[in-house]
DNA sequence: GCATTCTTTGTAAACGTTTACAAGAATTTT
DNA sequence: AAAATTCTTGTAAACGTTTACAAAGAATGC
């Protein structure tokens, strides 16, 4: 626990030169003269040297470490997004900080701390709800969202909400289905309202009503889903078919409905949105929208570092794309 | 992005004392008069002075953060942990560093590196098929092992698996199945050690025979749970029973046989391991044993904090309660 | 051969804290 | 009232890097 680590020092000495040209050895080789640059990596080999990345970051005046900002850091969705994010932070000597804005009192006066706080150098939010106004410039750190965004121009990433949903009227719609519900996601979610909104449009683009009681009220939960469920189970005029804002809604619904004794898809089509790990291994396996998860982790990383390392805190923007996956929720509506 | 941030020698001008009065009202107030404290701290409060934490980590000699190192980051059987360690942690001040063992080359020599860098003061481990050689005394690090445990003495902080085991068993049991199956976890795998062991003890308690090949090999994922269900359905000799080492795989295995056509638990009574969340929505709602995951990582991070600031490679162990949760997927044998 | 430029290296000053030590002031003890 | 003790504060030296600047040497141009 107490064996001495290495410093600058030792491989300075080991080697016969400078703390500065060691320093440069490691940073800036271009500099340095071929023999030199042998000689120090050979005492680095020899005195096992790693650098203090906690003085190098005092010096460099950065912290070496991004926060990401989760809502509900329970939420598996997250999991593939962080293990993306995480592979190319440490890929560059970042760490990775983790935050719930949901956990405590007050998300806005978290993300206000995190933002002054000067434990990162940048910020990946997923949370669309939190103020913008907190998010004003000038902001002290390059901020990026990701899934969701807000009305501002922060920079994002983000997947093609709209495409998705009307790849899923399309679908239902070619499967015959005329009467088509939709479970939403919270209220003045950013996610809820592109897809409820494209929901709409495609139902009009197919010339179809949009009934009001068909829009079930959600929050992307599986126990949402299962409360819609209980809803649709108990009307006199069901939809045939239900578009849900999330897979966890989606496989809610499919279950409460099945523990009421109904069935999917004879009795009521389901198509989701995300393409949760579980979505395949339900009966039926359900159809839905892939979001690609690991790659929105990525990107967000990497668009983040950019900003970072050009002291920029506006960047650009992306849109991944998204892919219909046909599985076994979906039927011919019964005549 | 440019705004000048306060130092630590702004307050001290500010409140018309020495930068060390100021570190001291802020880190051992006792020491410091009544009269000083409130005139740094209204200095502190006018500046919007927040302690740089790298210059004091730097100056302390540590990093102030912990690595997690995980199996699989995208298995959202880790979610809920996260949201646990990270909580304890951002309340003092400590960053979570989260790696993902199995996603580079070599997870031996990630652990090493990860031991060695300097990165972090202490180290929580998933992961408990790594090296122990690694991990042997004098190890650099504070190290405690969650959910999984390795042969040696580390710190640890588990969930009472052998009594899970034998939960389900006895449900089972008392349902009156005499021909239960396991589905496993990975070869190898502490986890999967533990619950196989009780499983069979369990068995022997109640008089019953372990056949062989009602052992199915798996490795918790869903589709591990999938293919079990595709050898369960070709057998002849059937157990009308599956205790399931993962949650996951028996999502997967009810799942896949009812994509084959049988019928859960009319044709097989099925219990899990974990209570993941979607248990309780897929049809039939899986009957499992709990495992308190958020408790896990707050009692990880807590002994692991406590190490760290007892400056000491060892600490205790401690072994978390369990609960069997009863639902639907278990009935009894069709005669 | 001298002036100029380019390469390579070292010196030393940061970066923003914490803390051992010393010293002055205030309090208590005799 | 002097001595001894306790409180409170300041001075200054770390912690391990990076980097502006200067200097020395080598290469080039005339």
């Amino acid at each position: 626990m107490d064996k001495k680590i290495a410093t600058i020092q030792d491989v300075a000495r080991a080697a016969g030169v400078s703390i500065a040209t060691v320093s440069r050895t490691l940073s800036k080789p271009s500099v340095v003269s071929k023999a030199t640059q042998t000689s120090v990596l050979q005492a680095v080999a020899d005195t096992g040297y790693r650098i203090n990345t906690t003085a190098s970051n005092l010096r460099r005046q950065r912290t070496g470490s991004v926060i990401a900002l989760v809502p509900n850091l329970a939420n598996p969705f997250f999991s593939q997004i962080l293990a993306g994010l995480s592979s190319v932070l440490t890929d560059v000597g970042f760490g990775l900080l983790i935050a719930d804005t949901q956990s405590g009192t007050d998300p806005d006066e978290r993300l206000a701390h995190y933002l002054a706080s000067g434990m990162a150098d940048g910020l990946i939010l997923f949370d669309g709800t939190l103020s913008q106004a907190v998010l004003e410039r000038p902001r002290p750190l390059p901020v990026i969202m990701a899934c969701e965004w807000m009305p501002g121009s922060l920079p994002s990433i983000t997947a093609d909400n709209r495409a998705g949903a009307e790849m899923a009227v399309d679908h239902l719609v070619a499967f015959g289905h005329r009467t088509i519900g939709y479970i939403a996601g919270p209220v003045g979610n950013v996610l809820n309202i592109a897809r409820q909104e494209a929901f709409v449009e495609s139902l009009t683009k197919h010339s179809l009503r949009v009934q009001p009681d068909w829009i079930f009220e959600g929050d992307f939960s599986m126990d949402a889903g299962a409360a819609a469920a209980r809803r649709w189970m108990a009307m006199t005029n069901k939809p045939t078919a239900l578009f849900c804002a999330s897979d966890e809604m989606a496989v809610g619904f499919i279950g409460e409905v099945q523990h009421l004794g109904a069935k999917v898809p004879d009795d009521v089509s389901v198509v989701g949105f995300d393409n949760i790990e579980v979505g395949k291994h339900i009966t039926p396996a359900l159809t839905t929208i892939r979001q690609p998860r690991n790659r929105i982790g990525k990107r967000a990383a990497q668009l983040l570092l950019d900003m970072i390392s050009a002291s920029s805190i506006s960047g650009p923007s992306e849109v991944v794309d998204i892919e219909f996956i046909s599985r076994a929720s979906v039927a011919h509506p019964a005549s």
